[in-house]
DNA sequence: GTGGTCTAGACCACG
DNA sequence: GTGGTCTAGACCACT
């Protein structure tokens, strides 16, 4: 199976957290599985036409945290899924972006339904995660 | 009714979107609403223990989204709602927002439930917003 | 296409109302369009011999108009125009500007032809307005 | 005649100098004339709900610009018009306001013919200037 | 190199 | 007292 990336270069998001984010997602769906290969950093900094030590960032943490093995002028594989963060610290990522969310979403008008929904309609294209 | 803000000085979250955040939160709850005046910028710099500067951007934001107006010489004040955005830009933001919070919980490995509640829980509280 | 910035010390317009200006000027006629970049903080604050929080400081105001976006470790891109606010919002910052201009030029003695000239030469430059 | 002054407090005109462009305003258009009389300073800073020293700011730069002259303990009268400012200092004034206006309304998108018809229906109703 | 955040401290205008 | 503007200079994250 092969990734699709797509980087927005306005976004707030720095570009390597978005690769990044992207072959997580890809994984969190099934896009990827295990022993699939991602594009060589060259290829995807040209596609993408970023630098490629942006890719290379990206690539890096995405070993780093478990996600891809590299193997030597072979290129990057997905390997299988492990745990990454202490408890604590997973609970505390969450909190801060379910913060951040509603905060950002707060003043904007939307009804409660319509954000929770909003969500839902989201979490409903993940498979890696149970219900 | 008055506002007490509190911050985590070496957070990854900025200062002053910190002071940003807890006023639209107590905007949203009710504990602030239209005329309540904020703490003076050098007063709050000085609980803090912060640079005058840093509340004076927070100030500046809330004033640039409608939240609160400013009075040269008498303070900052809340303000009526109003509909500063169009729908498309409140839209535009919403995703954005909805986007960036899935993209962030997605890899932490939380049960979708406990992300929807999580984000319900939050919700609940609020109570400019209808169900 | 690029951008010459002067700006007067000493005025009473701040220094960075100066810059953002000339900056909406530039994009209103035509010399800066979609995708042209900014001089870069650091470097226009070298020119103007200003600090460059200054010309941050403009440089966020535009970007909060939606005039331009910043891309970090990049500079600063002007973006495509799109509808930021609501109709109610545009009228009020509309009338509110025609007042205040009505208001600054009453006691000046101009006579009402010359007021309705100086705007009309203004708006013969400016190509992204209808006529 | 009498003069009825209102105060916009979110405004980011100062107080004092809206009374000041008031009572120009009121003589613009013929409401005051020669000899009329204004209120009491404490008269009106009692019934703005502002400091009297604001009041007495703004009464203060009429006399100054010899809108009205004061007679000790009868109170402040409206004198002839007469000019206040230079030709260059007139031409500076116009020139800058016209700046700031069409900066403004630049990226409001109404039509410039929007734009001018609302100088136009507002300068109609000044009687004070010229055609 | 780029932009983003923050501090320390100054001066001004307004009430 | 209040908020607004500006400087000088620091450190950080991103490309």
């Amino acid at each position: 199976m092969n990734i699709q990336v797509n980087i927005v270069l306005g976004s707030d998001v720095p570009i390597y957290r978005q690769i990044v984010e992207q072959v997580k997602h890809a994984v969190a769906t099934g896009a990827l599985s295990e022993g699939d290969t991602l594009p060589s950093i060259r290829a995807l900094a040209n596609r993408l036409v970023v630098n490629h030590n942006t890719v290379a960032k990206a690539y890096n943490l995405l070993v780093q945290d478990g996600i891809a093995r590299s193997e030597k002028g072979r290129g990057l594989f997905i390997t299988a899924p492990r745990n990454l963060y202490s408890q604590e610290e997973l609970r505390r990522r969450f909190d801060e972006a379910a913060d951040r969310f509603v905060g950002d979403v707060l003043m904007l008008g939307f009804k409660k339904s319509e954000i929770v929904a909003a969500i839902q309609s989201r979490l409903a294209e993940v498979t890696i995660l149970k219900d």
